[in-house]
DNA sequence: GAATATTATACAGGCCGGTGAATAGGGAGT
DNA sequence: ACTCCCTATTCACCGGCCTGTATAATATTC
């Protein structure tokens, strides 16, 4: 119960920074701690950044960490993609302008949670099943070539 | 490029298997290398085993391996999902016989996944969402419990 | 039943993500 | 500009997963 992972303790600090004005990481770091969460600055630090939080001035004239509406879903997301790419994707195909993606079973939808997260210019739309994802790509980019990419970004 | 991961290895391990009988461990790391991929025996047997692979008797009258077909999405129920829950988990509710699972996003269908794999007798089903997962328990089991031993399963 | 082939286990090392201690960098206020 | 506070970076360590070597156990063949 010492140390918590990762994704749990930047969900308990989306919550905290929800709850009340937060000004500092060492006051965040406190308030984690009540929370039976350990955790230096250093790591709050680095949640923080990949939270994409950023510190606005509220309406006392304080400053306080906020995490922007349009960063709620797209924490850290080149490295992201790369770790999950690499562990999840088991195969890529294409055809015509079709990329088909599989997965382990079950794992399909975070792959194309990530890849519709990364915004991939050439990628206009994922449908995930179970184990299969399907990518349609821009005509001028082509199948094949976004098809390498990946394959690339997997580490195929 | 060289050693190439898990996931992919248990893939191409399992589409041999369907392409052509394999009497072998010895045989499979051939076949391995004469994709690229490179294993040893010890590494061939442990994904046999996480494949739910067996050796059956096949019309010649030799033996291969294969995959049975309950066992084509069972690969290695408890040990993955203690992983699954302990990496995409981040809170526990529960109300009556429900339980609700957060996830980060786009994660809560391998939760899903990997629960529905697992076989557990308290779950009677799972709904997923996008980073929310409704569990339905057995009236006997009661949502309490349930949510106490998937928080221990989590690490919370 | 002995010899051989095949598969599973024990142990150890490598790799990678995550974390912390120390420290450098940056602002705000005086 | 100096100082203080806050935040970001560097470096090193720990721990878990994964894999390979060596070896034991098991099955097969004669």
């Amino acid at each position: 119960m010492a140390t918590l992972g990762k994704p749990q303790r930047q969900h308990r600090i989306s919550k905290l920074l929800e709850e009340q004005p937060i000004s500092s990481q060492a006051q965040l770091v406190e308030l984690l701690a009540a929370d039976g969460v350990v955790a230096t600055q250093v790591t709050v630090s680095r949640d923080l950044e990949e939270l994409g939080a950023v510190k606005v001035r509220i309406p006392g004239g304080t400053m306080a960490y906020a995490i922007p509406e349009h960063a709620k879903a797209r924490s850290a997301p080149d490295d992201h993609l790369r770790r999950v790419m690499g562990e999840f994707v088991v195969e890529v195909a294409h055809s015509a302008n079709l990329v088909v993606l599989r997965t382990p079973p079950g794992s399909a939808h975070v792959v194309g949670s990530a890849l519709d997260r990364a915004g991939l210019p050439d990628i206009l739309g994922t449908v995930a099943g179970d184990d299969t994802l399907i990518l349609v790509c821009a005509e001028h980019a082509g199948g094949a070539a976004v098809a390498a990419d990946l394959a690339g970004l997997a580490g195929l």
